[in-house]
DNA sequence: TTGCGCCGTGAATCCGGATTCACTACGCTG
DNA sequence: CAGCGTAGTGAATCCGGATTCACGGCGCAA
């Protein structure tokens, strides 16, 4: 007991996203990514369609993760006013996002192929609908000026996304320290909602 | 006199960019660009050490006129206060990539070849600069608070960016109109600045 | 006219990965 | 033990584009 003999898809995907955080999608060759699981190239397709299919899936046990942690993160701040609220929510995915750089850079910003590419759109737009949901209930509840709420969001979620790219970049090893990024996208935030 | 006698260089280039607004990088194959400059695609290789080298070239060129704009509209608004440039500048970045949508789709967020793509990181960070400007001047002249200019700027230009991700979408045909993108955009902008 | 570059040609070739598949190993069941 | 199914193997193959290069014309200068 205790240990869990882990199935082979699982050993794939995890060798998969553990490639892809140390070396981004260049480096999670189908081969190295058999290797890393101990396998033969040719067993991925015994679990997986394809490689896509594979990656597909570590993009969304990743993402659905941090989605899953913006909504925590909201859930706990539950009774602060909605401003704070939000600054919370986003400064928690920065925050994540910054103690695994590279992973979060794979995530956010670096070339994929199409198919993969759409899940990444798709997760933009949940993580633009967690910061809507915020959004709406501080307007309705007087905290917040009237807006285009969807908008505001997804500028929201690029906004961030963005400032973090540059810190995030695997080509620029050190800025500001975390902190600091994220006070200052806490200020960005609280002003660009509209809180006085 | 009038007729221009366009060089086979320069008819190489507009292809390009012609083939990318139609049907994006995809489209954009060395024997397409040929043919459609009305030559084979051995011939590109006269003009072009590799089809990455031509990319990267369009892709300044486009981004250099875009930058251009921004700047012109900042002088053309010179004597505005602050909030309102700011307002200005990015509004002209919005509605001139909504008027091309697909060509600012592959600028902003299409997935490339890695060397073109740091030449889309390039331009982001030069955009930000435009916008990180006229931030400083506005804080200097005391009509907005203090604040990081960079990642204000970045935040910005990346808020952009992503609201105008979905309906410069291929796959999104339609959604609101653009003033009213613009608009929005704008309230957006004038409150993350820290205009009262 | 001959010689020499420059521009252009496009079929043949290269290239780097993904993908296939005939085969082996192992464990289970009748 | 024979039969069968599942998991695993990895060398061979496929694939889609970029890239090469031996081979014309064409115009200019000697």
């Amino acid at each position: 007991m205790g240990t869990v003999a882990f199935s082979t898809r699982e050993r794939l995907l995890t060798a998969a996203q553990e490639l892809i955080e140390e070396g981004g999608y260049g480096a999670a060759s189908v081969i190295a990514i058999a290797e890393r699981a101990g396998l033969a190239a040719g067993t991925l397709y015994r679990h997986f369609a394809s490689k896509e299919e594979l990656f597909v899936e570590v993009f969304r046990s990743v993402c659905g993760r941090e989605e899953h942690a913006m909504r925590q993160a909201a859930q706990a701040a539950g009774s602060a006013p909605a401003a704070q609220r939000l600054e919370i929510v986003l400064a928690t995915f920065a925050q994540r996002a910054l103690r695994n750089p590279r992973l979060a850079w794979a995530l956010i910003a670096e070339p994929v192929d199409p198919r993969v590419d759409a899940e990444r759109l798709a997760y933009r737009a949940r993580y633009a609908a967690v910061i809507a949901e915020d959004l709406a209930a501080g307007i309705a509840a007087g905290e917040l000026p009237p807006q285009n709420v969807d908008l505001t969001a997804a500028a929201l979620v690029g906004g961030c996304g963005e400032a973090l790219v540059g810190p995030l970049s695997p080509l620029a090893p050190d800025g500001p320290p975390a902190e600091e990024i994220v006070a200052a996208l806490r200020t960005f935030i609280g002003r660009a909602v509209g809180a006085r």
